[in-house]
DNA sequence: CGCGTTTGACCTGCGC
DNA sequence: GCGCAGGTCAAACGCG
């Protein structure tokens, strides 16, 4: 799989207008012309420094190039495995586990037709989040490598044909002392009801979109089995309404500003959903790479010491 | 008084 | 048919 064609990695640091952003490092050619000797001394100074920074220049640039075949590499790797995986999960569905998980899948599509999403705003797109083992032993990784991480995890699976609502599962720290199972996502929620489950001793809160009849988007949220400290929200739905902060919108597209990490071990997606996972894998590298340059003092520095280069120079002009 | 939350009762689906 | 579990309803309650 040629990942690069569909993953601009390369990072663009913008290099070669270095001479741009620190213009005083380079050598300037409109030298008032002095002694011959001066001149010839400042010009040898000036080629030295120039020749040094060209040097590290292609160093640096050179570093960036195998940085990027190693990113492409890594996530070339990524895409071999997770089809690895799909392959050996659909060999091992046996025809046993299908009929465990019919009844699964037809409770649920009698809840979902019970919505009636309005505007067509269904789409095939489910998930049984605890009921199957295998899927449960994966939530267990994940939520493990979440937590090693101190990451939020974002799951949107598109699955199944015949089932209608989308169903989104986000992981979000609570607050210890906060027992209220509130998960903060820029809408407004209104709670129905609260259960205490069979696999989980605390309980799950139900809650509507305030937004309803209208909008038909519940949501459930539960501290998490294995680790109290997160708490496990599932969204049911499609909001058809903007939320009431145009920059807080959907949780399970933004959380916070925190980062968010691809369900990688979550099989059985269709072709089509691959340009979408593509894309969001992309935003998440992007955002990743971001988040662990801005932790980088070193580049925070030369950052800023470009940044005011350039305001320098356009002040200048 | 209005609105949101709480909580026990009720409904529904499923397994035995 | 019965019991269990998850989900929903709605009366009671509390708060501003």
């Amino acid at each position: 799989m040629d990942c690069s064609s569909f993953l601009d990695i390369s990072l663009n640091l913008n290099t070669n207008s270095l001479d741009r952003s620190f213009p005083e490092k380079l050598p300037k050619k409109e030298v008032k012309v002095s002694t011959s000797a001066d001149l010839k001394r400042k010009w040898m100074v000036k080629d030295e420094s120039a020749s040094e920074l060209r040097e590290e220049l292609n160093r640096v640039n050179s570093e960036n190039k195998k940085l990027t075949e190693t990113l492409a590499t890594v996530y070339e790797n990524y895409y071999a495995l997770q089809h690895h995986l799909e392959k050996l999960q659909s060999r091992r569905q046996s025809p046993e586990t299908d009929q465990l998980e019919q009844p699964l899948k037809r409770r649920k599509q009698d809840s979902d037709e019970s919505l009636s999403l309005p505007n067509g705003l269904s789409s095939g797109i489910n998930e049984n989040s605890s009921s199957n083992e295998a899927h449960h032993h994966h939530h267990q990784q994940q939520q493990q490598y979440e937590q090693k991480n101190q990451v939020i995890s974002c799951k949107r699976s598109v699955t199944d044909s015949f089932n209608k609502a989308q169903v989104s599962t986000v992981y979000v720290p609570a607050v210890s002392s906060d027992t209220s199972l509130t998960v903060k996502d820029g809408y407004q929620w209104r709670k129905y009801g609260q259960k205490v489950t069979r696999d989980n001793p605390s309980p799950r809160a139900y809650f509507r979109c305030s937004f309803a009849p209208s909008c038909p988007v519940k949501k459930k949220v539960q501290r998490s089995a294995e680790d109290p400290s997160i708490l496990v929200a599932t969204y049911e739905g499609t909001h058809n309404h903007l939320g009431p902060n145009a920059s807080e919108g959907d949780a399970t597209s933004q959380v916070g500003s925190r980062t968010m990490t691809l369900d990688m071990v979550h099989g059985g997606h269709s072709l089509a959903l691959e340009k979408n996972e593509r894309e969001t894998m992309q935003e998440v590298l992007v955002q990743q790479m971001a988040s662990s340059l801005t932790k980088d003092s070193k580049f925070t520095a030369a950052l800023a010491a470009a940044i005011s280069g350039r305001l320098m120079e356009q002040s200048r002009t």
